[in-house]
DNA sequence: TATTTAATATACCAATCGGTATATTTGCAT
DNA sequence: ATGCAAATATACCGATTGGTATATTAAATA
């Protein structure tokens, strides 16, 4: 081994993931990668097969990214309720002081890959699945704790916060401001209200 | 005049549409659209000035067609809460037929608009504007004609109805089936009937 | 310190991109 | 019928694309 490539990897990723995330896939060159990273393609060539291959390990990156900080702030409350609302402030904040560039990753992709983009489609469905399956444990266990009515059902109401959520992260994203997402805000926090005990 | 121009014209923007609307406009090319069209470059940059016109005229008449579709529907009730339930029906029809390919142009050209495609941008700004528009005066006509609760605020339910539904169209896209779909869908008619008097 | 080998840089490839200049064709007006 | 102008087709442009083959460089081994 010579000049750390795990290095190089993680910072062709890093470099990528930005690029990806605002240009998207098709319009994001290799070019735009070795501007960003100052790294050459030989370098990039060397460590990724292609720019599929370049493009998935910069997704994954955005939604460790993502998944992580709800992860954190999750953690940070105690029920339910809490727990939810703090999702909420995470995607509110996702608008002024973005993780990421370009919004939200999973949102991004899922609007690229569903037509095109093979090699990320199972990708993005898998990180979908993942994020809502949190929500519905989150909800289960609120039940169990007493917190969240029994007769809520976790599936609909994750679903339903999921399809939210994304949707007004785009609303917000085009519109340039968050008007928007404040009107959602709201109605949704009352929603976490009327399923809570 | 030679050779109908108005009808060359036509033959690109609806060829294109479907184009732009599932490969996106940075992967879609002019070739693309020749092929589509069995019509030659000179055809396309006689009507049109760049790749830009016509991705702005597709989107355009993308937007046109859904509208259109809407306000359809949306004639044949004659109830707010009807009305928005024939919404609802629409966009879930939208995932089995579309009637364009590649999903909804607004929530597409949203996510790609966003943070580049200037040109495009403020068209899609406005569309969203209008469909939110008709739901708030929807909502508004419904207060007066005693269909809809007096204290129900226009603004915050338009903002939720259209973030949800764009939100579970990228989901259940993605996902491949109507499955999400069927949970907001329940989800989203019971706050109609909540809001119903 | 010399050698080796892995990692990166450079130089190049054919294909395709958006766009244009020009040639050709078509339909209308005379 | 003929000439003219508008519309479309063809041929081409430089730039850029993803990708590769090869040259160079740097670190570990001996």
């Amino acid at each position: 081994m010579a000049r750390n490539p795990e290095h190089t990897r993680q910072l062709i990723i890093d470099k990528a993931l930005p690029i990806f995330n605002t240009k998207g896939y098709a319009a994001a060159s290799i070019s735009d990668i070795t501007a960003a990273t100052g790294i050459t393609k030989g370098a990039i060539y060397g460590n990724f097969k292609n720019k599929d291959e370049v493009a998935t390990a910069a997704f994954e990156r955005g939604v460790e990214i993502v998944s992580g900080e709800i992860a954190k702030r999750v953690r940070a409350k105690s029920t339910a309720p809490e727990k939810l609302n703090a999702i909420i402030d995470f995607y509110e904040e996702y608008i002024t002081k973005p993780p990421i560039p370009g919004g939200c990753p999973v949102l991004n992709s899922s609007i690229e890959a569903d037509d095109s983009l093979p090699f990320l489609r199972s990708k993005v469905i898998r990180s979908i699945a993942l994020l809502k399956d949190s929500v519905i444990k989150m909800i289960n266990r609120g039940i169990i704790e007493g917190q969240i009515k029994k007769e809520t059902d976790a599936e609909e109401f994750a679903n339903f916060f999921y399809s939210t959520i994304e949707g007004v992260i785009s609303l917000s994203r085009i519109e340039g401001d968050g008007r928007s997402f404040e009107f959602v805000k709201r109605f949704v926090r009352k929603q976490i209200k009327e399923i809570s005990t």
